[in-house]
DNA sequence: ATAGTCAGTTTATAAACTAAACTTACTTAA
DNA sequence: TTAAGTAAGTTTAGTTTATAAACTGACTAT
């Protein structure tokens, strides 16, 4: 099967990883949510080729997730920005910044790169269920499989 | 730069992705918290070449993310199933599953995937706050950059 | 004029992926 | 006791993708 049939298949995780699933996209987020928007700032940040930068960013515009903007004309040049759909990227970005934190690092106390700023504190964030507010836990989730 | 020099960056989000960022990986992963645990099976149920199959669980498993627990000897034959390490990567599934349904479906209430067991109701994943307890807004959280 | 910036494009080369057949080590049914 | 079947790979050949580095075009600043 290739990569590209992907977005066919009935979970919304596999849809999500048709679009994010490859070796940059999720790179690029990460910078474009660090508020970095230029392509020469992504790729002198990142140290990905610009073929494939430009490609990708491309592929997130066509998917309604950046948003180009231009900032000045003559040449037009666009700064890439977060749309509300790739805003919503926010608690995937954080939970796997989480993850690599506390399980990859084993050591969550890492210079501070979040903090919620409506309670002051150095976030740690979790998931929790919208009908009760507990945090969720894996095995109190009953996944029923569908492609 | 190639991505096998990513893990060395200075971000938790670059290391995660080093060992998650491909094509495949989240796929089997996926296919494991929703009970898929051999290699015949993940091959059959993702359509993955077996080649990749077996170099992505041979870095899982080596990463410390999934566990070979043999289920028979003569030939020995292996469960590929979450470590705790793996089983932390339950809330970064849940949201990108919700991701999938709300940003890219744009519909919630797809065939339901998920119930949350404590409290029986369907499950609709958010991001909190250990410290404040509400949910985590993009807006609200001050990204520091380092890397 | 000359150099510099920004966002690409082109090209040759290198790496990764796919599909399909093959291998090993068994088990079960005829 | 041969013949199929199962499970987990490995091998091979061919295709697709990615990389690095140079090049292009449209400007701006000195």
């Amino acid at each position: 099967m290739r990569w590209s049939e992907l977005d066919q298949a009935d979970c919304p995780i596999a849809r999500a990883l048709s679009i994010l699933g490859d070796r940059w996209t999720f790179m690029i987020l990460r910078d474009c949510f660090f508020g970095v928007h230029r392509f020469e700032a992504l790729q002198a940040n990142l140290g990905i080729s610009r073929t494939i930068l430009r490609d990708r960013l491309a592929h997130l515009v066509q998917a309604g997730i950046l948003v180009q903007r231009p900032y000045q004309d003559r040449p037009v040049r666009y700064d890439y920005v977060l749309s509300a759909k790739g805003k919503a990227l926010n608690g995937v970005m954080l939970m796997l910044g989480e993850w690599g934190r506390t399980a990859v690092d084993g050591q969550p106390e890492t210079p501070i790169r979040h903090r919620h700023q409506t309670c002051g504190h150095v976030l740690r964030p979790y998931v929790a269920c919208a009908a009760c507010g507990e945090e969720v836990m894996a095995k109190d989730v009953r996944a029923v499989r569908a492609g």
